[in-house]
DNA sequence: TAGGCCATCTGGTCCT
DNA sequence: AGGACCAGATGGCCTA
């Protein structure tokens, strides 16, 4: 107990510490110690701790309706899209919108707490007016759908529940390791492509056999997983908010990409391991405590980036 | 507008 | 066989 007294002693001399800064701290980031309230700087507020479960987080973007764009992304000009228009069905082409903070009270990027209840609604009315009456089970999970065009095709009727457009990645990359492997297979993948991998016409149309890509892998099971690979890597990125929060920063509005957490968090914990009379350092080195405040501030200068709020 | 960052999709691999 | 994990590809958003 008086070990973890006396560490939590240091914990707040170190808060101190990093709170004064460098000599140079106002040359890259002008936001520390300024721009937020006083205790948004280092304080590992619990109360920001509260678990992020998974299941939560299932939602991370909204779908927004808007007009095709003309070059605004880097790729679009000269890479195909495989988005496929399909406007008479459902409107211009769907696009993912972040959720920053001039829509959140929350400075991450954690758009899922918001959102889940408004595009839940979206999908309630749009079963209601096209009479779905079952959700697919890969819609449990609300995915993202800025992207391809697989929950199109998921809120179908069952009788075109067939693979249309989503897999045409595949079906390319399949033509490419085809090529190289067994140019004998290459003419069934063509037929899926010319028709945007849609069923051949030309095969047995009475009774489809379901449409499977390179990895015999039907449609339902590549949806369903999709769904857990995208509750899996929320679940990283639930975690990585919470390692976020867990590390000192200047403000709330301090945008820290994964990479930047993982940095900090290392000299962080090293800072704490030598106040707390060990060396986790790489090299074991030893740095005094001094060094450590240095490191982990320039670390925090150098990772931050102070996210401006668009609302002040 | 280029580049960084991130979410999603996808197929491959490994494990149970 | 199916799920977890991983990496590559792709595209959207944001910022300098």
């Amino acid at each position: 107990m008086a070990h973890t007294d006396s560490l939590f002693g240091k914990l707040t001399d170190f808060s101190a510490i990093i709170m004064k800064g460098s000599p140079n701290s106002s040359d890259r980031d002008a936001g520390f110690c300024s721009g937020s309230e006083a205790g948004d700087d280092l304080s590992i507020d619990n109360s920001r701790l509260e678990p992020c479960s998974p299941t939560n987080t299932s939602e991370d973007s909204i779908e927004v309706k808007v007009p095709p764009t003309s070059g605004r992304n880097k790729r679009k000009s000269t890479e195909p899209s495989k988005v496929v228009c399909r406007e008479q069905e459902t409107g211009p082409l769907k696009k993912r919108i972040r959720y920053n903070t001039s829509s959140s009270s929350e400075s991450s990027f954690r758009p899922w707490d918001e959102i889940k209840r408004q595009q839940q609604q979206q999908i309630h009315n749009h079963r209601i007016h096209h009479e779905i009456p079952m959700p697919n089970p890969a819609e449990i999970f609300l995915r993202h759908p800025g992207v391809t065009t697989l929950h199109l095709s998921s809120i179908k009727r069952e009788e075109d529940y067939i693979q249309d457009e989503p897999l045409a990645l595949v079906a390319k990359k399949s033509v490419v390791k085809v090529e190289m492997q067994s140019p004998q297979k290459i003419t069934s993948n063509d037929d899926d492509l010319s028709n945007g991998f849609t069923t051949s016409p030309t095969s047995n149309s009475s009774k489809r056999p379901p449409q499977r890509n390179y990895k015999n892998m039907t449609r339902e099971r590549r949806i369903e997983a999709n769904a857990r690979e995208r509750t899996r890597v929320h679940t990283i990125s639930a975690a990585y908010e919470t390692l976020r929060k867990s590390i000192p920063a200047y403000s709330n509005t301090q945008k820290l990409s994964k990479l930047s957490v993982l940095r900090v968090a290392c000299s962080y914990i090293l800072t704490l391991s030598r106040m707390a009379g060990e060396d986790y350092s790489h090299d074991n080195s030893e740095p005094s405590i001094a060094e450590c405040s240095d490191s982990i501030t320039k670390t925090i200068q150098t990772e931050g980036k102070i996210r401006k709020k668009k609302d002040e």
